[in-house]
DNA sequence: GAAATTTGTTATCGATCGATAAATACATGA
DNA sequence: TCATGTATTTATCGATCGATAACAAATTTC
């Protein structure tokens, strides 16, 4: 259980000398990002984060605060001058992630009932996944949801909220249904089937980085097919054919 | 970012003097597990991988081989008697955890044609989720996949070539269509879309501990509902209405 | 252009990690 | 009962981790 590749330690002092040069700054020699020496709060604030989500998504909440430096060509006590810990820097990432990429065009879009709902959905899955079906996006996703970070459930309830309470709603009403007040656990999970088979044609991708047989598009018409058909046939069943 | 609680260092030295007392041994001080002292080698490595997988699945691999060890109830250096280092036992983890479950009832069971389909698919799924959708299962798969270990990509060819294709087979033959050679990517696209939708409920559940809305069985019977149906009309459609 | 402010780096601390060596408790066969 | 072998523990090493303090360089302000 060595712990990983043991560097000797001397390396350190050599890389300290080196950093008198003229041209090539101290920080700039590990990344090679292209000189960013001293940006203004804000930018390095916001470089920050956008280069720990993706450190992170890469290697996960246990990586080093070291490793992360070299990624940003700087040196790591530079990020405790804009995070105060560690997992301040984390809780921020979250925020970023899970609550704000929701867009306000998907509430009109999903109860628009001047389009078919089959196209509407269609639509909204691909520019949905497009958000949510990426490596970072998803690998963060189970980063946390592993931790049990809190923040899952209150993304689970969004889901339910803002998509699948709405798919089953609107699927009613395109079947000439009544719409029901209250949606019933069974539909519920009914539409969670659905999101979950999407789901995880990206956690195959992403997570396991295994290949897919179709492409997202297709593989959201398939699903949503599946859907219509079989979520049609259940509502006249249950209505006494 | 203090590396956790911070405990003194003096701790340690107050618990190694009162190892000396008669009844109560020094390890078993902190697990309290029940005086397991002096297990035969087969029986302590079997120990130490059961207990290994429940505090894995809990804390992920990175947890450290201190605290398994007190999830033992023994100390951490006995775990290198047995494992040469943190990483074999790991290994060992994914083959049992993830090659070791599948059973060869289960291959009759898929294409036992004198039960019906639908039928089989139930009691498939219901047995089948009982291994995979459980906590442990489900963590390991998970902090194994971000981890891209690559026994990953060996579990999802299984699942392919086990589960999936053998569905699509069998669902051709159940509508009377002639049954294909070799399984189209679009179709097996629709039969992960069926995995994932179940799969997804596992995750829910035990990756994120939300509550789902309908028992197991109950989530199995409404999935395979929309899949006969939707995948039915899709057959259908595919061949000329 | 000097003082004050802000940005970034070097050096280091204490804790914890995986791993090893040496010593100790326990069991078994002669 | 004593020697031998195995199981387990104590003590410790080197590396790495998150975090802090002290210093240096760049920018702004007057």
């Amino acid at each position: 259980m060595a712990g990983k590749t043991a560097q000797p330690a001397k390396a350190k002092r050599k890389r300290a000398t080196l950093q008198g040069e003229p041209g090539t700054g101290g920080a700039a020699a590990s990344a090679g990002a292209g000189r960013t020496h001293r940006l203004s709060a804000q930018d390095r604030r916001r470089d920050i984060l956008e280069k720990s989500i993706a450190y992170f998504a890469q290697v996960g909440f246990d990586g080093g605060t070291r490793e992360l430096a070299r990624h940003l060509g700087t040196t790591q006590p530079l990020l405790y001058r804009y995070f105060p810990n560690k997992d301040a820097l984390i809780q921020e990432i979250y925020k970023v992630v899970y609550l704000d990429q929701w867009r306000p065009a998907w509430d009109a879009l999903l109860e628009d009932r001047t389009r078919p709902l089959r196209e509407r959905l269609q639509v909204f899955y691909e520019e949905y996944t497009d958000v949510i079906l990426t490596p970072h996006w998803m690998r963060i996703y189970f980063f946390a949801g592993l931790k049990g970070v809190p923040i899952n459930e209150r993304y689970l309830a969004l889901v339910e909220e803002r998509i699948l309470t709405r798919i089953i709603r609107e699927f009613h009403h395109a079947c000439g249904l009544p719409v029901p007040a209250t949606v019933s656990p069974e539909d519920l999970e009914i539409a969670w089937d659905l999101q979950g088979g999407i789901f995880y044609y990206g956690v195959r991708k992403y997570v396991y980085r295994s290949p897919v047989h179709v492409e997202k598009p297709a593989m959201i018409a398939q699903a949503l097919d599946v859907f219509f058909a079989g979520y049609k046939t259940i509502l006249s069943r249950r209505n006494g054919l």
